[in-house]
DNA sequence: CATGGCCGGGCATACGTATTCACGTGGCAT
DNA sequence: ATGCCACGTGAATACGTATGCCCGGCCATG
């Protein structure tokens, strides 16, 4: 008896209103938690709600707001297309990133990009997202036109990375040069004073560059001044990593530890030094740069700089959230921490 | 000088019917590419859409079309429910899902639940997502009751988990029977007779389950029977197979090799092994089974079951889009590889 | 030359929600 | 007793797109 429902049709506002005895605006005030639907009618308008199993269509409500309640997360992915891996810290960053928005009632959508393509006019344009997440733009200067373009249409966003004076836009980051400086420091403290740097110390990887130049402010306080020869360009792979080791080691040059610009470089740097029958940490100390789940799987266990993703994500979509709602925020530098492993 | 926009505005389809002479209606035939209007005015249309940096309003499109051209990924998160990492593997699929979304033109919308909750309720229903991607559901049992939901529903989905007979919805998973098969038939083929099985053969973990079976099968080609006494309980984690391992060294049993089913569990196994003395691979043979980036980054590098995170993703996007087309599709179960490394 | 079919495109409308405005009903103070 | 205000709610409408229907021409055919 009664007419309980057409069947086989999702409800709409008006259906749960019919059924609570209001009128479909009430409904979509008792839903949104409105001041002005009084507590007995914001109940009625509940019970009816969850016996027809009603859901806000959000395609509708977010038409007429004008806002999508949803951000969205670019990975760019760097150098192969394939079915590359991306970096893993950027991953781990995705739980807090999720969960980050889930808390705050916003929905996280993801896409991976190429270089080339139009990324930006995809997303807050089509006002599928209300802000965007860059995850991946290393080289700013690479992606500066792109920077401009988003600023100029008005676009939230909110990038990773290594934070510099006159950057467009807001940029989260670790603490990078202090992460050099702890790692550098630790290597001293064991008496170690031939520490060679493998990765690049080049603008292009502004982030790599920070930790060099934490790792130099290091030797200065001790008296002592990076030695080219003690250099070794990679790039972070463990293939990479490898090589630039193998290179070092044939140079002759000798050395006592080795500060990696990330983990994987390290875990790259442990393997050659392995085949060249050089003890880890006894003839050779080495530290990472990322605490990769893979950094406490190596053998010997990796010392590396802790970067929180958990931390990370919290705060690129805080900043996000912030700029959307008009606030004017600045850049942000995260702290980082030494962890001491078996590695050194 | 001609009104060109009333500026500070989105441009909607009428502003560039308006620009290109004709009607709204026929601004959206153009753009959705409907037979219905002639290549010129296509081309007027685009021309102005381009002028104007139009995009079609999603949140619009969808109300109207009641489809948003989006899926839901939804990762269950296991065990810790705080920064922990999600299963590397899932986490490599990623890459491949979201591709394959972009591809067919869908969004994807991603999300990490708790057990408690109504996660479904949430997407298909409220029109956020066409359909849903469940991904870490491993114990059918436990979710049964959801799915069951799910289909009542009528919300289109796939799991990526071990497809069993008279299972409800669509599951895609690795031939992880096969994998069990083809590692343990490895192990023997280079002479080992006692091979450990570390992991878990519980119903509550099916896919370690069918990796079980494919072990016991082989062992039973050689002539052997499966023994309690080479069985030790893990999940996978590095922790517990590092425990289980060091259980089974104390035990006393004697054994020439393991088949940890997962790599997380053979990584610790080896580590076990390593502060026991035991070498690997000349004492014990290890095979783990995933290929997870730090298993040919382990020393020695890991032997493994290698599942293709590409082609799972492709796959779990495809049947899924073939659903909410209405097709009628079945389960599917993926090759796996073995990819035989140092470890053995 | 008349008629029928076809093609291209306009008119009207629906999708489901959120918000503005107006309205009625009490309570309180003048 | 009258005016005023606040409060709770309903009526109307806008958000921007996609689509069913219809109509006006054009060409081909009888």
């Amino acid at each position: 008896m009664g007419e309980v429902s057409n069947f086989m049709r999702r409800p709409t506002s008006f259906d749960i209103a019919a059924l609570a005895g209001v009128s479909q605006p009430t409904v979509s005030r008792a839903l949104s938690g409105s001041p002005a639907v009084s507590e007995t009618t914001r109940q009625r308008v509940f019970e009816a709600a969850e016996a027809l199993n009603y859901k806000v269509d959000k395609n509708a409500s977010n038409l007429r707001r004008q806002a999508s309640k949803t951000l969205a997360l670019l990975f760019f992915e760097d150098p192969t297309p394939d079915d590359s891996l991306i970096n893993p810290f950027y991953l781990s960053m995705l739980g807090s990133i999720t969960r980050t928005c889930a808390q705050r009632g916003y929905d996280l959508l993801i896409s991976f990009q190429q270089l080339s393509g139009n990324w930006h006019v995809d997303y807050e344009d089509s006002r599928k997202a209300d802000g965007i997440i860059l995850l991946g733009y290393g080289d700013y200067l690479l992606y500066r036109p792109r920077l401009e373009q988003l600023i100029e249409q008005g676009t939230h966003f909110v990038r990773w990375g290594s934070a510099q004076a006159g950057q467009l836009g807001t940029t989260i980051g670790s603490d990078n040069a202090q992460g050099g400086l702890d790692a550098a420091r630790h290597l001293l403290a064991q008496g170690r004073r031939r520490i060679a740097f493998i990765g690049t110390a080049s603008p292009q990887y502004p982030e790599f560059l920070e930790r060099w130049r934490g790792y130099a402010a290091a030797l200065a306080e001790a008296g002592l001044a990076p030695d080219a020869a003690l250099q070794a360009d990679a790039i972070s792979t463990e293939e990479s990593g490898h090589d630039a080791t193998l290179q070092l080691l044939q140079s002759g040059t000798p050395f006592d530890a080795i500060f990696a610009s990330s983990d994987l470089i390290a875990i790259g740097a442990m393997r050659a030094l392995g085949e060249a029958g050089r003890l880890v940490p006894r003839a050779v100390a080495v530290v990472g740069f990322d605490d990769l789940p893979a950094a406490s799987l190596a053998s010997p266990p990796l010392t590396t700089v802790m970067q929180s993703p958990r931390r990370a994500g919290q705060v690129l979509v805080e900043t996000l959230l912030q700029l959307i709602e008009g606030e004017d925020v600045g850049n942000a530098v995260l702290p980082v921490q030494l962890v001491v492993r078996g590695s050194s």
